[in-house]
DNA sequence: CGGCGCGTTGAAATCACTCAAGGCACGTGG
DNA sequence: CCACGTGCCTTGAGTGATTTCAACGCGCCG
């Protein structure tokens, strides 16, 4: 019987485990702490449910916060005067966000389906690492390979077209997703514009490449927010480029 | 009269300092060592003179060791099977290179002019790093910019024009080179090539858009790899996407 | 002098974009 | 139960920003 239910069924215990409720106590971040430490942050942690489309985090804001995910998808973008969007990245289940922080946040976050997140004082979040090493190891771990993730995303942007660009998405989204990872299936809780927007591109184009790999074999499309990778080794080719592009539509 | 010339001038100390001779000593990430740590570091550091043209760092290679430059500029890049590149950043004097790592480098990186650098043993680094908690901070502090500057990149490759591309490049290089902050020139030791790569464009388009611009009188070049910023402030709107983006070149 | 690397410029081609229309699923209200 | 509106996705046709292809200029160097 999960330690949430314990709680919840009335029994309080004196000292109860910090966070005891939570999923994803031992997933991502969290994992690296001990009770003692942990509870010094929860004292400060609070969790917020984010309705489907609402903005939790704007670009520009002061960046007093951070926030592990613990159910739902959210996106991270950057905005131009004008309304055009680029989305940075999806952040889903376990997912931490602050990272690309200076004194402002470098980005906004809007939930794409229902989120529940924990926000942590980033305050307390810092005094906390002065005294717990391992924890700003993780931190850096966590964003060496969020950057790294980034230059991936570069070379897309500046040099793959816009099926190798779809190619891409879908395997990374397979892979990051934690509810379709080693299986055919690819949940896309995100809309057509969101994806065109994480991949520099329009939401005709975005709907015209998925089409085409369905029309092609490599994909099902059972729905508009489901694909099915039915040739992942020549997906994976397209997406590093290998494949003649001279296809028409 | 600066250390290095006490040393060269004959007068070793018993103690040395360690990298006492090194110009950078004081900044980027070395900075936040003191002598007693940094002289474990400098133990296994090895400084190496880099030719233009040489690629000293593979993507995909075991990533067994980091870099810092102290003079030079060097380009890190990913490609594509056939050759199609993205160039991820600009290094030079005084950046820390290697936190775009899991096992192996996330990007290659080349000299585009003469580049003195100071290798590290990873292996050593990490193991400093458990003991020395200061400098997983700074690390984690370098992480975090390097992720910003990632996250605006990204918009930059997916949604502005050629022309915001090109102004935001003359302002970012600018405010990075440490030759040309604080004034307006800005020197461009890379070819029009490495721009086009850093940009996502082709070498034409990069070099009309400069001469466009040139031509309405926002830039000077009075060689090509010099720049004169005549407008900032319109290069600065230009940049975040303000401007009618209609004029022709 | 000739070759080479690099940058510039022109003309044509193209990939992705824009504009426009239609389909489908879903929810709401008559 | 059906009509209607709305949001999202798809498809077609035409446009356009950037690329491609090609030529030329210039400085450098053997």
């Amino acid at each position: 019987m999960p330690i949430s239910n314990v709680r919840r069924a009335g029994h309080p215990p004196l000292a109860p485990e910090p966070c005891g409720g939570c999923d994803v106590r031992h997933r991502g971040l969290c994992d690296c702490f001990d009770d003692v430490h942990l509870s010094l942050l929860a004292s400060a942690a609070v969790v917020k449910e984010i309705d489907k489309g609402q903005v939790f985090v704007r670009e520009g804001e002061p960046a007093d916060r951070f926030h592990k995910i613990r159910h739902g998808t959210a996106k991270l973008f950057k905005t131009l005067s004008d309304g055009r969007q680029q989305i940075i990245a999806f952040a889903t289940e376990d997912d931490f966000l602050g990272l690309a922080v200076s004194d402002v946040f470098a980005f906004s976050a809007e939930a794409i389906e229902p989120v529940s997140l924990c926000r942590f004082s980033r305050r307390q979040f810092r005094a906390l690492a002065g005294s717990y090493p391992e924890l700003e190891h993780r931190l850096l771990q966590t964003a060496c390979s969020e950057l790294v993730l980034a230059n991936e995303q570069m070379l897309l942007l500046g040099r793959k077209t816009a099926r190798e660009r779809v190619a891409s998405f879908l395997l990374e989204w397979n892979a990051h997703d934690k509810r379709s990872v080693g299986d055919r299936h690819v949940r896309l809780p995100m809309t057509r514009l969101d994806i065109a927007d994480y991949l520099g591109l329009t939401i005709e184009t975005v709907s015209r490449a998925l089409n085409a790999l369905r029309r092609e074999g490599r994909i099902d499309i059972p729905s508009p927010s489901l694909v099915v990778l039915r040739d992942r080794p020549w997906l994976e080719n397209a997406a590093s480029g290998l494949h003649d592009q001279a296809l028409a539509f």
